[in-house]
DNA sequence: CTGTTAGCGCCTTCAT
DNA sequence: ATGAAGGCGCTAACAG
């Protein structure tokens, strides 16, 4: 690294004031269009770059965004969130700090402190998976997004995935198929995906009049092996569904596993869409499972794009809450119903 | 936030020099006990906290890490990473600040850059496979520990997986169960995994006196549909393997599906082992998959624990480049072979 | 043991 | 259109 060169020694090479060169850099003041491009080259000659801390510390601008999130190691996808966030902070010429929770919140609120000594400009609060979140006390006058999280606050950005709208989406798939007889595989846990997703089935079988049947739902936790034994239960049913919806893609694992070991063949006996999109499973499936994505990605690039908005102070700032749509990624799972 | 408070406040309040809070809360000078602790509580009480960004400027520490990763997104384990590099950074007061590069070198060199005008005072050099890698110009003369990579450079720390050892105890497990006629799943890419890891079969066939029998290797592309393939190549032999060893868990799952189809149970016809412990996909298959786990959160940890002692300048200091063990974790997809 | 005094590198009035 | 000067909050000499 050696010495860095800084501002002065950009000055003296160009012949200018400090001044003058910090203008010229950033854009601001009144300088000659000449003056500020010789400026430029010369520091661009001499390879220059700003020192940060100095900066951040003068101007009230780290330029840094703090990452909070609770569980980024067991969840798979946590790593597109962090890409589209990261991303689209470069874009903007900002660094993401990163802290993780692992759900506890004496951690999280460190993590936080740590954050604020850094003078973050503003805070991504992320979740690992769309829950309603109660915002730390430590946020509390820090710019903040929540990212796949909501709370009762309508002076907080927020951005989630259209959780009804993606089980519209598999449910309309399936239904232009042909199936009419479809179960729906659920989950337990007390999260808004579990609300929204089951009132996305009901209200597509009600948008084609089809009546709702309760034998045709089975719950347990949202992973494979549950969703084996959920699965087994419904097929074991005398006058089975057609068609599958899964809450995700673990379990949608785990009703390919139980139509194996019904002797069922998928998608000839049994179509099956899911929730997940997630490539390490879906793509491995045999056949290939089709599934709604959820946007993650897209879900980091927006956050940070809000917060760089509000922190802009701009005049569409004003805090939005909305829910991202969720497409459908086609593979092997789903053919017309057996006659 | 409102305006935070800061040193001088402190000291008005506590009727010492701001030079006394300095060095009371940062441990150094010499403070009498009762000073210091007088200091600290009326700090506490005020809820101070120091602003990195000053004392980073002024004591050129700013106590932040880069850590610079290629394909965060793309990789389920990245997250383990960046846990373990997380968690040990927290507890040496550090940050994370983080960047990826989709394996795209101008955005690495650019992201480095930005870490660099934040002043981190390192750098993780990360890697989401193992692999051999040439650091970038731009980290010359900055301190860096390389995290699931290596490079021919002895003056870096690294860290990498023991991949010729994770073989050797996964066949041990296999050759411990009675088996002698060992197929091998291996990849196609050229990484040092590709290497290490067949070294390993065959010095665990060459150590059994079982003779190495190239018919029983086969390879593919590193993912579930390539696995099935080249499992259903080995599995058609009159004389097939009575027991697999696979190069990775998705290849793996290849290979469940290729027994299923072959009409093989496992572990009653065929027994399986492999690598990864990815728990999404070892802890779904039916029955469970038999795994070596790569030390992600652990090497992540190092990572960091090694550059804090470079940084330090402690007497072991010297870098170190290391393999770490990789322990096996059993499920149900090993028994007996066949009579 | 404690206090005084200079900056760290940059940005931002304010004057020219 | 450009420059001079002060200070962001903190720490590191050096004095006492």
């Amino acid at each position: 690294m050696s010495k860095r060169v800084g501002i002065r020694e950009v000055a003296a090479a160009a012949g200018v004031s400090v001044t003058t060169v910090s203008h010229s850099l950033s854009g601001g003041g009144q300088i000659s269009d000449a003056t500020r491009e010789r400026v430029r080259s010369v520091a661009e000659g001499l390879n220059y770059a700003p020192n940060r801390l100095a900066s951040g510390l003068r101007s009230k601008r780290s330029q840094i965004i703090g990452f909070v999130s609770d569980e980024i190691s067991t969840t798979p996808y946590a790593g597109n969130v962090l890409l589209g966030a990261q991303e689209a902070a470069a874009a903007n010429d900002q660094v993401l700090m990163v802290v993780n929770s692992n759900r506890n919140s004496r951690i999280e609120d460190r993590g936080i402190d740590a954050l604020l000594q850094h003078s973050v400009d503003g805070i991504i609060y992320a979740r690992m998976y769309h829950q309603a979140v109660k915002l730390p006390a430590a946020l509390s006058g820090v710019p903040t997004v929540l990212l796949d999280a909501s709370s009762d606050r309508t002076d907080l950005s927020s951005v989630v995935p259209d959780e009804e709208g993606a089980a519209l989406t598999a449910m309309e798939h399936l239904l232009a198929a042909g199936h009419r007889r479809i179960g729906y595989l659920g989950n337990i846990d007390e999260i808004p995906a579990t609300r929204g997703r089951l009132a996305g089935y009901r209200a597509a079988l009600a948008a084609h009049g089809i009546p709702f049947d309760e034998s045709l739902v089975t719950v347990g936790e949202s992973m494979t092996a549950p969703g084996r034994d959920a699965a087994s239960r419904v097929l074991a049913l005398a006058d089975r569904p057609t068609a599958l919806f899964c809450f995700n893609d673990r379990m949608a694992m785990g009703a390919y596993q139980a139509a194996h070991l019904a002797g069922l063949e998928i998608p000839r006996d049994l179509s099956i869409v899911s929730i997940d999109n997630f490539e390490v499973l879906a793509d491995a499936l045999l056949p290939g499972l089709t599934s709604i994505a959820l946007p993650h990605y897209e879900m980091g690039r927006w956050a940070i794009e809000r917060l760089a908005a509000e922190l802009a102070g701009e005049a569409d700032s004003a805090p939005q809450q909305i829910q991202m749509p969720c497409p459908l990624v086609l593979r092997q799972s789903v053919g017309p119903p057996p006659r």
